[in-house]
DNA sequence: TGAGGTATTGACAGCGCTGTCATGCGCACT
DNA sequence: AGTGCGCATGACAGCGCTGTCAATACCTCA
């Protein structure tokens, strides 16, 4: 009535459980024909190894740990998705964790994760260098996805985001724009800072000046970002255009354009969003493909899985400016 | 240098480690005073029970499961997030599963997880009746989200599909539409026939005829929804109001509709996402609460954790009409 | 023919916990 | 003083697996 267990595997195949055992991990010095009676008891029995029992033998649970951010976060939905997706193609599962954008939470969390005793762990972590570092384990492999935070010893798949930032803007200073707004989450997050990096860089490429009062870093979230960017695009001399360094910010934008009933404000959004292109006019985004990034870590995972000891890479994908007809709109001429 | 274990309390606290899985598991018959020694032992050597361990004991994990369609859609995904804060506030943790909307696969990941030992689980359950019954567990609670599918010895929560339904359509009838189409995905979800039977119940009540041109049932996702909804707005007669039954087919509406560029159709979608309000006309739709459909799934769980059998209820949670615009267009006069 | 090696399999302990049952103790009561 | 009981605690098996080490059979080579 209840689940077969590895004894009844080895009774249906006149083996040992040790035997039984070697077939189930693929070691080697098991004669090619007790594999396959093994194999034909595993089957008949519809047996499945009992992973509670597998870990207290000193082993790790077939279970991948993700911790991101916010688990409504479109971003890492498509990060969510694609890693379960894997994960169940290789027979493990993914348990899911929140930090709330909360140091404190960040740590308990991972420690959780790692105490149950997960393979491996993939993680966009919060938190900055040192701090950051310190809470990451050293036991199971550990991908770092979407951030850097100056991490050295661990896989890393992240996206150009000063490359990106900077093609937008440069995007925007070709459509005639001089005065941009950059609007960002905090700059605690490695990311946009290179996004504002990046911004900063355009600027000055084109000779024009950077102006702090155009640059907004504390856009939490798209609630946050509503009344922030109301306040920028209030002025007679507010800017002409605004590079938003998220969609959460870029959502809170599109919330004061529409408030100040206004489209001829040039915007490009890093990364894209479900209803970019229904938005009037259709929001040129900067794509970060979160998809490849989250098929990239898990294959980074995957692999030092496989081999432990294996290199450290940094896998840097590729942004792509996606011009929809917000970044295309001209500067608007004085009032 | 590796996690102490209940011996380590034991040996700490002057106990056995029985008086310590007492404690552990708050059962009475232990002295006050030896209940504060062994915790404060637990706190010392910051103890945490090994949940393989626990389990292997003849326990469950501390883990819930979560079957959902799809893990990047934005309904389910606040579902996740809710699911994950109130696990993590009593110390369980998660793991998540997508049915990819095959029957197959719906079955194989609900049985990985009980097979891997979660507490509960909490699911959307593709396929029907039966069907969709037979795959679900006996041993260990479940509670039915989001469908109902004729279970009747599990807990469901869901909305008020059908009154949702007939509220939005009565709606669109009150600001003088007569053609009105229903655009859902496919008639094997309990929720897609609820709202289509309140659409037509609304249809019915206002003396008007159901027309089966005007009603399109296979729109899996935004995708497929696409060209069939430019397929019915087509026509010189096409309808003069769109009722989308889930936001995905919404989404495909709505691209139809600016690929047509016409903004005097009229549209409420059952069930709200994060742009609707920025959409022209903003899009009305039928909120269905995702956040406290996951909070009372979470209650019921608990609640039956504690309790495994208590009685069986069903919690049925209003939907909410929010008129933003597209659904209080009038019908467009004869071209 | 016998020592030594290799290939294959098995016996058994132990992982960290909980369930079952036993033990010891102090108390009320006869 | 003797009996019985309830309370607090402990000893020990067992959950299903893997790691260590032993055992057996069969070869090879001298």
């Amino acid at each position: 009535m209840s689940e077969p267990t590895i004894y009844d595997v080895a009774r249906e195949a006149g083996f040992s459980i040790k035997t039984v055992s070697r077939v189930l991990n693929g070691e080697d010095g098991v004669r090619p024909e007790t594999v396959a009676r093994v194999r034909a008891a595993i089957d008949h029995l519809d047996y499945h190894p009992n992973p509670a029992a597998r870990r207290l033998g000193g082993g790790k649970l077939p279970t991948i740990g993700l911790v991101v951010d916010s688990l409504n976060d479109p971003f890492f939905g498509e990060v969510i998705a694609v890693v379960e997706r894997r994960a169940v193609e290789m027979g493990m599962d993914v348990l899911v964790a929140s930090t709330g954008m909360d140091a404190a939470r960040n740590q308990s969390q991972i420690e959780r994760l790692v105490r149950r005793g997960v393979a491996g762990l993939i993680v966009a972590p919060f938190g900055e260098g040192q701090a950051a570092r310190a809470v990451l384990p050293d036991k199971i492999p550990v991908v770092v996805i979407d951030r850097q935070c100056g991490i050295l010893d661990k896989d890393v798949v992240r996206v150009t985001d000063h490359e990106g930032a900077h093609e937008a803007v440069c995007h925007l200073i070709a459509h005639g724009h001089r005065r941009i707004a950059f609007l960002g989450e905090t700059a605690e997050f490695s990311t946009v800072r290179d996004r504002l990096a990046g911004y900063s860089d355009a600027l000055l490429d084109a000779g024009l000046e950077v102006d702090g009062q155009l640059i907004e870093t504390t856009c939490w979230d798209a609630d946050a970002a509503y009344p922030l960017a109301l306040a920028m695009l209030a002025p007679a001399d507010a800017p002409t255009a605004v590079f938003a360094s998220t969609p959460l910010v870029g959502l809170g934008v599109l919330r004061a354009l529409k408030r100040l009933d206004r489209q001829d404000v040039a915007l490009v959004v890093f990364g894209d969003f479900p209803l970019a292109e229904l938005m009037t006019p259709p929001t040129t985004v900067v794509d970060q493909q979160p998809t490849a990034l989250a098929e990239a870590a898990f294959d980074h995972l995957a692999r030092r899985l496989e081999d432990p000891v294996a290199a450290v890479v940094e896998t840097v994908l590729p942004t792509r400016l996606v011009q929809r007809g917000s970044g295309e709109l001209p500067p608007r001429g004085p009032r």
